[in-house]
DNA sequence: CTGAATCCAAATTGATACTG
DNA sequence: CAGTATCAATTTGGATTCAG
């Protein structure tokens, strides 16, 4: 065991803000894991302002494979930040809606989408200057 | 053109909340490409109490390897999210530190991971229902 | 309409060895 | 100490085809 930061080799425990984190089983890491994904939280704010079927997300995000918005889908879906309610028509459609949990997440969310907006020129700027170095 | 949408076939425009975002230059993305790596934000946690030197993240990371330290300390470096300090002593040290902007960061980051702690169990029960299922 | 299945290209990451 | 360079393994994403 290493004695300054705890961490025990194979056991990936990380210290963070004076707090031994399990990397392996990080609560942090298993959210961002998901969400953190190219589609994921925008396919949530798409859904904010009401469900929407599977074809109406497809003509939102229209650059967004099938495949990739099945799969985004799907793994909201099973993390449950969204419900899939099927409609037997012919031909069936289907419904994706926030839940409880995946409104609670628009929080923090939002927050982040107001962050990036506020401060995208300042990174677009040192990202320049730190180009213009090397 | 796509008049439900508003989108133009090969120009990335999503429609999202109403709003009209170009995929191809969005700022919400251009932020979360680079913060939403695999390290990316765990680093900026791991600075959050003070500057620390290039083996003394290491150890506070056990299970990053060297390169992809290096890399995710560039990569945030890049964007403004930290600085980099070499003193001139032999052997060299490097001090890495956030900036005013990466400190910025901290206050929706700290969001997110309150969340995450909060919604942990949230999540992997509905998971395990999930999985249940399949 | 709403997917699942398959194949393939590209991007990410890890392991290892080497350097000023 | 603080990296760089290289290669291999893994993951990810897109395109296409098929199906209930």
């Amino acid at each position: 065991m290493n004695r300054a930061t705890g961490a025990v080799k194979g056991k990936r425990v990380v210290m963070v803000c004076g707090v031994p984190m399990d990397m392996a089983n990080c609560p942090v890491r298993d959210v961002m894991d998901n969400i953190g994904g190219k589609w994921n939280s925008l396919m949530i704010l798409s859904l904010a302002d009401g469900p929407l079927r599977f074809s109406e997300l497809r003509r939102l995000i229209p650059d967004i494979s099938q495949r990739m918005l099945t799969q985004t889908l799907r793994d909201l879906q099973r993390d449950g930040y969204l419900s899939r309610t099927v409609y037997p028509t012919q031909p069936p459609s289907v419904e994706y809606a926030l839940t409880d949990l995946g409104r609670s997440f628009l929080v923090p969310l939002k927050l982040f989408v107001d962050w990036s907006l506020q401060n995208h020129d300042a990174i677009r700027k040192a990202r320049a200057e730190y180009d213009a170095v090397a």
